[in-house]
DNA sequence: TCTGGGGTCCTAGGACCC
DNA sequence: TCTGGGGTCCTAGGACCC
């Protein structure tokens, strides 16, 4: 029978920070989000002591520094790289994995030969441990909803880091004790419909009629009836280039001007740019939008959108960046503190998609080699090396980044030093 | 004081057509 | 006085994921 094997890093981010930083073993860890604002990466140790995911740090301000946990800002530089290496071990061993985050990739059994599945997978897991540092955990299932849930109990019960949850009968026992809401694809919203409809745990959504469900919930819940019996409705997946790409972050501290807001949108919009370059597609419009801070409600708030559609598609960071401008322009009231912007990128279509028209000339080839050259440039020099003066000079939008660690493995000037 | 960012998929409902 | 039904396409918004 073929099996979905889902391969996940644990603690990924922490785990990152420790392979350069051995001290940091056996201590409380924690990871922030952009802007040092949430928690999103924690230890063992730092979850034992009941610091939840997702959590604000200022509301954890007192757990932090009683138990002194340690605590950095985010470094995605450095965790994609090391996810690069992760993934590239993995391939060595599973070819057409599909890599679903940047922690976790699924395999399929009949894409490599076993001879003892569990065995040679404990194998596997030594081996990328060895390599890159990152400690793993790997769950063997007949469905991909499956692998997730036996994936969990690698994680908590088993020191190898390695469960098939089709081996001797236990997956309804475990079924039994597994809240719907920890299912993979159920959350809070979700959870309460099906407890309404009288399921609250996998056991009983895998014993339920599946159409029953699908007419009360959506498709979605009927394939996780399906799976959850072990018939696979999900397959792995090859990769796909994306069909938006999205680049928004939050001030590093609210804004009231719209010069600086400009500057931190055509920063982000000339980001987008990069990865729409970088997957080979272009954009066929834009939307752009700016909001305040949804925490403050005791101030006036405000958010608004709009949206665009190029005369042809651009991957032309200065035709897009000009746009993204004018919409702002008109997305823009004056009165308000404003807290985030964004801009998405829409409709992706490959570059090499070719459309006559008879007016527009932001398509040429001219364009294409100038582009080009400033990403090899930028690719070479690194990063903002050649940048657009529209996304200023003072950056006082930048956000926050106070404890953020070295870019040990991108960056020359911050690789580790042995004295 | 301080509350992330970047995606995907599905559904309902409106506009429009014949 | 009495005013259809069925289909497609598009969009906005919801829900979920990590």
């Amino acid at each position: 029978m073929k099996k979905f094997i889902l391969a996940d890093c644990n603690n990924f981010y922490v785990s990152c920070e420790r392979v350069f930083n051995p001290l940091l073993d056996k201590k409380p860890v924690v990871v922030l989000s952009n802007n040092d604002g949430c928690i999103v990466s924690r230890s063992d140790e730092a979850k034992k002591l009941g610091i939840p995911m997702g959590a604000p740090l200022y509301q954890q301000k007192d757990v932090v520094e009683k138990n002194k946990v340690y605590v950095f800002s985010s470094n995605y530089q450095f965790y994609g790289d090391m996810s690069d290496r992760v993934m590239e071990s993995l391939e060595m061993f599973a070819p057409k994995l599909e890599i679903y985050s940047i922690d976790e990739a699924f395999i399929k059994t009949n894409t490599i030969s076993f001879d003892d599945i569990f065995k040679d997978v404990v194998n596997i897991r030594k081996k990328i441990i060895k390599w890159t540092g990152i400690p793993m955990s790997f769950g063997i299932a007949p469905t991909k909803t499956l692998s997730k849930i036996a994936n969990h109990i690698a994680k908590k019960r088993t020191y190898e880091g390695v469960f098939d949850i089709s081996e001797n009968n236990v997956a309804n026992d475990i079924m039994r004790n597994l809240p719907v809401e920890e299912l993979w694809g159920i959350s809070n919203k979700w959870g309460k419909k099906l407890r309404h409809l009288g399921v609250s745990t996998a056991l009983e959504l895998k014993n339920s009629n599946a159409k029953f469900i699908r007419k009360h919930t959506s498709v979605l819940l009927e394939r996780m009836v399906y799976e959850l019996r072990g018939m696979p409705c999900l397959d792995i997946e090859s990769i796909s280039p994306k069909k938006n790409i999205m680049s928004s972050k939050s001030f590093g501290t609210s804004i009231a001007e719209i010069e600086p807001i400009l500057e931190a949108l055509s920063s982000y919009a000339a980001r987008a740019c990069e990865k729409l370059r970088k997957q080979n597609s272009k954009a066929s419009g834009i939307y752009v939008f700016i909001r305040t801070n949804p925490f403050h409600q005791n101030k006036p708030q405000y958010k608004n959108g709009h949206a665009l559609n190029f005369d042809l598609p651009t991957s032309d960071s200065r035709v897009i960046l000009c746009a993204a401008r004018r919409l702002m322009r008109g997305l823009y009231r004056k009165g308000h503190k404003y807290h985030k912007c964004g801009i998405m990128l829409l409709d992706l279509v490959p570059d090499n998609y070719k459309q006559a028209h008879f007016f527009s000339t932001n398509d040429s080839e001219d364009q294409n080699n100038f582009m080009k050259t400033v990403d090899r440039i930028n690719n070479y020099m690194g990063p903002q090396t050649l940048f657009y003066l529209s996304q200023g000079i003072s950056k006082e939008w930048k956000m926050k980044c106070e404890n953020r660690s070295n870019r040990y493995t991108t960056k020359w000037s911050e690789l580790l030093e042995v004295n």
